[in-house]
DNA sequence: CTCGCTTCCTAAAGGCTTTAAGAATTTGGA
DNA sequence: TCCAAATTCTTAAAGCCTTTAGGAAGCGAG
């Protein structure tokens, strides 16, 4: 019988993929076992275990939102800037949204691996870029990169789970909290 | 033998317990019935299965923070009341992380119960009542208030995660945020 | 007291993760 | 080329989890 061919990379996309398709809760070693034709126990040869597995699906998928972002954001500044790279997030976790709850953090730090901490600063840096067409001073950067970050997470995450019912429009509330975000930014409050 | 005296409250409140000591993940049927010295399947006597359970638990909690936020509100208004508002919010959620925890949606909208929904319409509430003191219009309510619940809910989630790394001061960041978040509702973007 | 409802137990099926030990396949060096 | 080492995969088994079925025991109302 030839080998099948598992690796932790082709392991890690299949996840990714079967996150999407089928539902974060039903990406289980055994279905991507069966999805490989192959027994549970021999992907203990390419991972070290689930942990390992999920922690390298949200490193995977930190790094292609951020190539979305990054792709959206070439080459604009201030609002334009702000607006494509929320609309690229919100869009890439719509499209996306098994590979975006595998993002959601568990509630373990420590846990992170350097992958997911490298792919976590580039999103800082991104964010980072925004700041820079709006002139936040550098000492109140940090605060405003959570601001962003917070609020692009947060709506995205709520606007999933169904947290805005039906009620009003959700493309409209989008854009006028970016609206108010440019606010915020242009005026950021002095120290 | 006597009864244990087991109820679908006290589960829910014993399940809301352990998520805060041990954290969400071991808050399983099988630990509970310990807790309660009783067999497993006597717990499906009380709770229809641990789906029915956990979304006990969220109506429960989504209870509990929207009374920390309605006390903290109490007679405030203004920039007093949105800080308030976010430090009770924050503060209850990072001393019950797992509680916390257990109100992230896991991505499954219309399966929330009626009291999960008026939990949210609590909270909902109780966001307008600071818009009010900001003379936000009614029609740009909806958005404002998702721009709060979406920054506090993101901001919280990221922090407890550890995705703030421990680079800033997370309270300084947390207070910058909210400045900026004043600005943003003293000025709200016209139409 | 006893009937009937509810609570709890035993039993059992089925799914998931993880480890141990060995067989089979590759691969690279002699 | 050919064999030995390394790697991949399998079988086997333990342990934990949920859920259902069927029956026994407790409890409250009449």
């Amino acid at each position: 019988m030839p080998r099948a061919g598992v690796t932790a990379d082709r392991l890690t996309r299949a996840a990714a993929e079967m996150a999407d398709e089928a539902g974060l809760e039903n990406v289980t070693a055994s279905a991507l076992a069966r999805r490989f034709g192959v027994t549970v126990a021999s992907l203990y040869s390419h991972v070290k275990n689930v942990e390992d597995l999920r922690l390298r699906v949200v490193a995977l998928v930190l790094d292609e939102l951020a190539d979305r972002v990054a792709a959206a954001l070439a080459g604009r500044a201030g609002k334009d800037a702000l607006v494509a790279f929320a609309g690229a997030y919100r869009e890439f976790a719509k499209a996306h949204p098994g590979r975006y709850a595998a993002t959601q953090p568990r509630l373990d730090p420590g846990k992170a691996t350097p992958e997911i901490v490298a792919a976590g600063r580039r999103h800082t840096e991104l964010t980072r870029a925004i700041l820079r067409g709006y002139g936040v001073p550098e000492a109140e950067q940090t605060p405003a990169v959570r601001l962003l970050s917070s609020t692009f997470h947060g709506y995205v995450t709520l606007e999933i789970a169904g947290g805005f019912a039906h009620t009003g429009d959700v493309d409209a509330s989008w854009s006028r909290i970016l609206d108010a975000l440019d606010v915020a930014l242009r005026n950021w409050p002095a120290d």
